[in-house]
DNA sequence: TCCGGGTGAATAATCGTTAACCCTTGAATC
DNA sequence: GATTCAAGGGTTAACGATTATTCACCCGGA
C-alpha cells in the first residue's frame, strides 16, 4: 500500500537504518547514496509513519486543546491562534469541546494523554477544589498551560487577560462619559466574573461614586440572560445610566432589552461590553467593548507550551496577563 | 512513568498476551485472572497506549478535518457536529485551517495522511481542474467526505446544502413579498455561488419576471464586499427594491449600505441572507435569511465517514444535498 | 489405556521507526 | 609496518501493543 523505508531499502539493497539516517539528515551517510535514497523516496512518494515514529521518539507532535465549546467566537479564534503558532513547529491540534461539562472534560483530558499528546493547553471548567485532574496530567508529565480561566492554588503555567482591569477599563470609560448610576451584568464563572466585579467596584470607589449592589445583577455568559439581566435593571428607580456587561454577548442582550424599551443608547443609557467578538460592530448600536486580546491568548499560550515540551527539565509555572484594550463604538460615543 | 501492559504482566507473573485480552475483552480468559488484571490495571492507573495500539491494528481512531477557516461561525458549527457525533465512537478530531489557500490545504493534507488519520472531512478550495489531491488520497485509500464545497467531476462522497434551492426559496420570498426589482449580491467560489446564482435566475423566470443582469453584482464573502456592493446597487436606476445576498455577512454589510443612505428597511428595499449564521437574528434589522442546516452537515458528513471507515470494501460515492430553510425576519416583514 | 476436544494461557512474529553500538576500509601518522 | 582515526554504513534491540499459532492440562468416552 503505502511505502515503508523498508521498500525503500531493498530496492536499493542497504539497510532501513540508512534510510531513516538519510531521511532524517542524520549520521554519516555518503552523497551517493543520501541521493540514491531521496530519489527513491520520492519516486515511491514516501511518507513518514508518524505512528511508528512518535512510538519509539516519544513525541507525537500533537497537542491537545481542550475547549469548553469552540462556536463562541472566542475560543474559535483561540483555537485558530494556537494552530497557526504550532504548525511551523510540525505540531497538530486535536481540538476537544467539552460543553461546559467537568466530567467530559476530564475524560477527554484523560483519552488526549492516552493519546500521547505531547502537550496541553485547556480552558478548564473544573472546580479549584477538585485540581485531581491536573495532578493525573502531572503525574504523566505532560505539560500544560490554562488559558482564560485561572485555577487559583495550582502551580500552572497560565495565560488570560487581565480581568481586574477590564472591569476598571470598562467603568472608567462610563464615568467618563458622564455616567453616573452605573450597573453591572456579571457573568457566571467564579474566577473571571468575580475580578471583573471587583475592578467594576474599584472604579466607582476611585471616582468617588458609592457602589450600589442594586445595581449589580448576576446572570449568564450569553445574550439571553443579558437580555433578562436588563429587564431587571430597567425596572429600578432610578434606572442606570450606563452599564458594564460581563462580556459582548450578553451587552448585546442588554442592547436589545433597552431598545425594546424605546430607550435612546446611548444617550440614555450606555452600554460597554467585553471580548470584542469579531460581530460586535454589526449589531443594532455598535458595542463598545473591551478587548482581551483573544489572538495573543492563543498565540503566547501555545508558545509556552511548545517551550516547555521541548525543555528538558520540568520549568517553572508562569503566568501571563494581558493588558486588556478598550475599543470606543457607538454604544457609548456622546458627549461626556 | 506510565504503566504498560509489561508491568501489569510482570507483577501478575502472566504473559502480555493475556493482559491486552482482558483488556480488549477477547479470547478465553478465566473470571479470575481476568479479576486480577483488571485490579492491577486500576490500581496503577493504566492507560492504553494508543500510539502502540495504532501500530499495528492500523487505526488510529483520528479523523482529519480540513477547513478554509475556523472563526467563520458556519465551519466553527459543522467542527462541532463533526466532534460531537465522532466521539461517541471513540474517534478524535484533527482539525486543520489552511486559510483558504489550496498549497496549504495540500501541505496540511498529506501531513494528516503521514500521522495515519483514518477518514478527512474536507471543505476544500482545490480547483476542480486539479484533482491531484484527491487522487493521492484515494491512492492511499484513506476514506474521505468533501463538505460545503462539491468538486465537479469527482467520484467522492459529498453533503452540502443544495445551493439551488436556495437561490429559488430566497428570491421566490423576495417576490411573494412584493419585490419586483430584485438584485443578487453573489460569491465569489465558483460551484456554490453558480448555483445559488442559477436559482435565483429560475425563480424570476418561473414568476415572469425578466432576470436584469445589472441586477447582478459580483463580490466576495464578507460584510465588507456585501457593502460595496450594495452601494453599486443603490446607484442604479432605479434601484432594486430587494436583494438577495450571497451568504450572511453579505447582506450584513449590503444593509449597512443600506441603512446608510437612510433608506428604510425593509420598506424600500427587502434583504434576504443565507446561512442562518448565529447572530444573524442580532444585527440593525434582524436579517431574513435561508438555513443550510450546518450542524446536519457536520453530522451527516461524520457518519457517512464512520461508515465508509468501518466498512471492509471501498464502498461507493454518496451524495446529500440537504434542503435549505427560509427563516423569516424583519428584513423582510411587510405587507406583500 | 488411549484419544479427542475444549480451556486457558504462553510463545513467536509483526507493525515501521529510531537509538545505541559495532564493523570494515582506506588513508594518515609515527 | 603497526597504530589511529574518520567515514560510511550495518546489526541488534527496543517502543508497546496485537494477531496467529502452539501448548499443556483436564475430562469424558471408546
Amino acid at each position: 500500500m503505502t511505502a515503508t523505508m523498508m521498500d525503500i531499502a531493498k530496492d536499493l539493497k542497504v539497510s532501513v537504518v540508512t534510510v531513516s539516517k538519510v531521511l532524517r539528515n542524520q549520521g554519516r551517510i555518503s552523497e551517493a547514496t543520501r541521493k540514491r535514497v531521496l530519489r527513491r523516496a520520492k519516486e515511491l512518494n514516501y511518507q513518514t509513519n508518524w505512528v511508528a515514529r512518535s512510538l519509539v521518539t516519544r513525541r507525537t507532535y500533537t497537542i491537545g486543546l481542550l475547549l469548553p465549546e469552540f462556536t463562541h467566537p472566542f475560543f474559535a479564534e483561540i483555537a485558530r491562534a494556537v494552530a497557526q503558532t504550532v504548525r511551523p513547529h510540525g505540531y497538530h491540534v486535536i481540538i476537544s469541546c467539552f460543553e461546559e461539562d467537568p466530567e467530559l472534560e476530564a475524560s477527554e483530558a484523560d483519552s488526549l494523554l492516552a493519546r500521547r499528546v505531547d502537550g496541553l493547553i485547556i480552558a478548564s471548567s473544573q472546580s479549584p477544589q477538585c485540581p485531581e485532574l491536573f495532578q493525573r496530567i502531572q503525574e504523566q508529565k505532560v505539560p500544560y498551560v490554562l488559558i482564560d480561566r485561572p485555577m487559583a492554588g495550582l502551580r500552572a503555567s497560565y495565560v488570560g487577560v487581565d480581568n481586574f482591569a477590564i472591569g476598571i477599563l470598562a467603568t472608567e470609560h462610563l464615568i467618563a462619559r458622564g455616567c453616573r448610576r452605573i450597573a453591572h451584568l456579571r457573568g457566571p464563572e467564579v474566577g473571571i466574573a468575580a475580578e471583573r466585579l471587583a475592578g467594576y467596584r474599584r472604579a466607582l470607589v476611585r471616582h468617588g461614586i458609592r457602589p450600589n449592589s442594586h445595581y449589580v445583577v448576576s446572570g449568564g455568559h450569553r445574550d439571553d440572560t443579558g437580555y433578562e439581566g436588563m429587564r431587571k435593571l430597567l425596572d429600578k428607580n432610578p434606572f442606570p445610566d450606563g452599564v458594564f456587561c460581563y462580556n459582548d454577548p450578553v451587552a448585546i442582550g442588554a442592547m436589545r432589552a433597552i431598545l425594546e424599551v424605546e430607550f435612546n443608547l446611548p444617550d440614555d443609557i450606555c452600554v460597554v461590553g467585553a471580548g470584542n467578538i469579531h460581530y460586535s460592530d454589526q449589531v443594532a448600536v455598535p458595542l463598545t467593548t473591551v478587548d482581551q486580546g483573544t489572538c495573543r491568548i492563543g498565540a503566547l499560550a501555545a508558545e509556552l507550551l511548545i517551550e516547555r515540551i521541548a525543555s528538558k527539565r520540568p520549568m517553572r509555572a508562569k503566568r501571563i496577563l494581558i493588558p486588556p484594550k478598550l475599543v470606543e463604538r457607538e454604544s457609548t460615543r456622546r458627549k461626556a
